[in-house]
DNA sequence: TCAAAAGTGTTTTTTATACACCCATGC
DNA sequence: GCATGGGTGTATAAAAAACACTTTTGA
C-alpha cells in the first residue's frame, strides 16, 4: 500500500494558527504577529505556519509555538477548522485552530521580539487579518468553555499560585467578579489542589498560602466550576 | 495576489470522514460504509471523501452526505482533525471529522444501500478501519456534551414528536434513564417547545401530546439540560 | 376494570449565591 | 489601631432528584 492508491486527489495547502494565551499583570493576553510576508504585509496576525510533509497538525502547531516562545510541551487544543476558499487572499489555505497555555513567565521574550511578535490585552486587540478575529472569538469561546469544567486555565498560572490569583484570572477570562469565599470553597472541594507550606505576601498582610495541583491527578472533572 | 507566493509549501492530501448519527426504533444508530478500495478493502469505515479544489471542509461534507442519503442542509458539526502521518496505511490524509445528524425517516434507504453502507446500533458497531473507532469515540462525547446544553438533538426525530420520544432518545445518548416528570418539566421550562393539537396513540392509551420547535427561537442555550 | 403511559404536584437533597465576620499583620 | 486581603461560617435561594399521585382510555 502506499501513495499511488491516492495520486488523483487535489492536495491542499495546509496550516495551523495558534491562539497563545498568556497572563501576566492581571491580564489575559494573546500573542500577535507583525506580519511580515504578503499577503497583508504589515498587520496583525496570529501566531501560525504552513504544516509541513510528514508532520501532524499538532507537530506543526509544537514547532511553530515552540519557535516563537522558547518552550516545549505547551498544553494545546484543537479549536477547529477553517477552509473557506476565499479566507485567504494569497491562496486557498486550510488552516486547523489552537488554542495554547502559556506560563507567560516562562517563554522567552527575546525570541518573542525577535519575530516582531508582541502580547496584546485580550481586551484591546488590533485588528486582524483575514477570519483571525473569528478565530479568537471562537478560542475564546472555548477558553471559557474549558475553564468552566476545567482548572486547566491554571496553565497560565506559575506551578505555584494562590487561590486569589487564580480567582482573578477566573475573573478576567469571564469578566465577571467571583465572590471570594464562594469561589475557594468551591475549587478546594474539587479536592485536586494540594496546599504547600508557603506564603505569598505580595498581596496582603497576612499572606495567601500557595496550592498546587496535586501529582497525577485528573483534570478533567465531571463537575461545573463557574458557570458563564 | 496569488497562490504563487505560497508555492513552494508540500500539499496535504485532505479528506473528511462523517460520523452519521440516526435513531429508530428506540436506538442511536451510525451508517458505516463496507469500504470497497483499497487500503482495508472489505472493512467497515465511516461515510468520508476527500476534499476536491476550491471545495471548504463543509463544502466536502455536505456533498458527501448528500450523495449518501440523499437530504441536503444536514446538520452538521466539526468534531477535530486526525492527521498522523501513519494513520492511513495508504498515505498521509489529514481528516477533519464531523458529526451529522439526521432524521433517519427522510434518508433514501435505496441510495444507502447502493453504496454498501449499513445502519450499525451504537451499542454493537463492528470493528471500524484506522482511527475511526477513536473518531466514533470523540464524536459521541461531543454529542453527550451538546446534548446536555442544547435541543440540537431534535434534528435526529421527527419534526413533531413527543416528550417521551424525546426522553427515549436523552436516555439513548446518555445510556442512562432520565425521570419522565423531571425530564418532562425541564425540557418545557426551557420555553423552546411549542404544543401541538395533535396527540400521538401508539405508546399509550391516552395518548401524549406532539411538539414542534417554536419557529425562529434559539438553540442556544446557556443553561444545562441534563448532566451525564 | 385495570394496566400502562401521560402528566402534575410535593418533598427532599444538593448546589449556588449572598454576605457577615473573624484573622493576621505591615504600616 | 486600622485598613486590607485571607479565610471561615451561615443563611437564603435556586436547581436537581426522588417519588407520590391523578388522568385517560383501549383492551
Amino acid at each position: 500500500m502506499n501513495t499511488i492508491l491516492y495520486k488523483d486527489q487535489y492536495r491542499h495547502l495546509l496550516a495551523i494558527d495558534c491562539i497563545i494565551f498568556g497572563y501576566s499583570n492581571e491580564e489575559l493576553k494573546l500573542l500577535l504577529f507583525h506580519r511580515e510576508i504578503m499577503p497583508a504585509q504589515g498587520q496583525w496576525s496570529l501566531v501560525g505556519g504552513f504544516v509541513n510533509e510528514n508532520e501532524s497538525v499538532e507537530d506543526a502547531a509544537n514547532r511553530v509555538l515552540e519557535g516563537i516562545t522558547g518552550l516545549k510541551n505547551i498544553y494545546m487544543e484543537q479549536v477547529s477548522v477553517f477552509s473557506k476558499t476565499n479566507r485567504d487572499p494569497g491562496g486557498h489555505v486550510v488552516s486547523v485552530v489552537f488554542n495554547a497555555l502559556i506560563d507567560i513567565e516562562k517563554h522567552n521574550p527575546d525570541l518573542v521580539r525577535d519575530h516582531g511578535a508582541h502580547w496584546w490585552p485580550i481586551s484591546k486587540l488590533p485588528n486582524l487579518i483575514f477570519d483571525h478575529g473569528e478565530m479568537v472569538k471562537q478560542a475564546l469561546g472555548k477558553l471559557r468553555n474549558k475553564a468552566g469544567f476545567n482548572l486547566i486555565v491554571g496553565e497560565l498560572l506559575p506551578k505555584e499560585f494562590t487561590i486569589t490569583q487564580l480567582r482573578r484570572l477566573y475573573n478576567n477570562i469571564f469578566q465577571r467578579e467571583f465572590d471570594p469565599g464562594n469561589f475557594r470553597k468551591k475549587i478546594l472541594s474539587l479536592g485536586i489542589l494540594e496546599r504547600l507550606n508557603k506564603k505569598d505576601l505580595s498581596d496582603s498582610k497576612k499572606g495567601a498560602y500557595y496550592y498546587k495541583i496535586k501529582e497525577g491527578v485528573s483534570m478533567v472533572l465531571n463537575e461545573r466550576i463557574v458557570k458563564e
